[in-house]
DNA sequence: TGTACATCAGTGAACGCGCGTTCACTGATGTAC
DNA sequence: TGTACATCAGTGAACGCGCGTTCACTGATGTAC
């Protein structure tokens, strides 16, 4: 073990991480611009004063779940787009879409919910991250041969789609959560033929 | 002039009307989920117990709301995607979509905002009047002779790609509305090559 | 046209309630020696 | 290891304020005759 945080640290975080669990929860039902200090407090089971400790307002922990919520998603993003020689590769990226979806639900529509949302540093925070993901989108196309000529902008622009795209998915996803099995699969289906659509008019693109 | 209004009812429209506009104003900053009564009535100079004439709630008002901004939308939608002979066609849609956001910067902030947002009936009313606007779209798509041999899912996922695109060009000509000219004109190039990739797709979908 | 009554959009007082923020505090944890 | 002091996460009382909703009302507009 590296570090060992003492008792005090250990405890603060503790606080602070089921302050943002709570907020989360609450915020399934109603966008952040309505969510208030007492009722993230009450939910813990701390003193209102508490919230204070950690942090300024309910918009600077909206920014921190920001940060939670596509902080440790990079990964899965570069995965979705990476290139691959199989035929399935595009079923692969809807399910994992689906699987991020149904693991991370309250964290997904949070960042829809919030993306064009009421609280500007919060909207900030959640285009500096997409930004972020589509220029790594970007370099995993420049990777592929099939990107061979393409201007950078326009490998942007095609990196912005795929962003985009996953956000409409997961946004689709998380609506039929509570919806049947056939539902969820019609989503996926609807998924799969819009990427392929893309995926054509990419191949196509030059010349 | 076919059918005047009663005195009563005209000055009743008119002061749900202001309540509408105010309303409409109130949310450039806020979600509808923490829109209050009071602050709307303040704005129109109404008291509170006005409200309750026109709405019975917040959560009313905004389908309503939704009425006003999506119900106007579909003859341009209609023309953003008929078969036209013109090279400029894209060009042409992406200029109709920002001439719109120009013209009702808050309509289309409303949408945008609340689609994804805490309210559940005004998440439905725009997921319906979408929906709607989704078949529109794939029946104008139907009558271009591109269509031909499309089967009516293909069409219809089509459809869904150009009203999710048109939206998200929507709102980064929002956000690029009080930037400068410049970054106005990088949002239409990235809308138009976006635009021409889907129609390359398109192209070479079927065989 | 005039009169008597009905309707109803908007009023204003009142209510109980939860909000965000302040402040001085407590007591467990951390640190210096 | 033990002691004396510093730090600081969380407390609890208190504040002024705006909220949504109720209620009985007013007076202009509408309607029946």
């Amino acid at each position: 073990m590296s570090h060992t945080l003492g008792i005090r640290q250990a405890q603060k975080q503790k606080t602070r991480q089921a302050l943002l669990d709570a907020a989360l929860g609450l915020l399934e039902e109603q966008s952040l611009s309505s969510l208030g200090l007492r009722e993230v407090t009450r939910a813990v089971g701390v003193a209102p004063t508490a919230f204070y400790r950690h942090f300024r307002s309910t918009a600077d922990l909206g920014v921190a779940l920001v940060e939670e919520a596509l902080g440790s998603l990079h990964p899965m993003i570069r995965q979705t787009v990476a290139p691959t020689d199989s035929a399935q590769r595009i079923t692969r990226a809807v399910e994992l879409i689906a699987h991020h979806v149904e693991s991370h639900p309250a964290h997904v529509r949070f960042i829809a919910r919030e993306r064009h949302g009421g609280v500007q540093p919060v909207r900030e925070a959640i285009r500096e991250q997409l930004a972020r993901f589509a220029e790594e989108v970007k370099a995993e196309l420049a990777k592929d041969p099939e990107s061979a000529g393409w201007p950078d902008e326009d490998l942007l622009m095609l990196a912005h789609l795929y962003v985009d795209q996953m956000l409409i998915t997961a946004s689709l996803f998380l609506e039929a959560l509570e919806a049947t099995a056939e539902e969820r699969e019609r989503v996926a289906q609807l998924a799969e033929l819009q990427l392929r659509l893309i995926s054509v008019g990419r191949r196509h693109w030059l010349g």
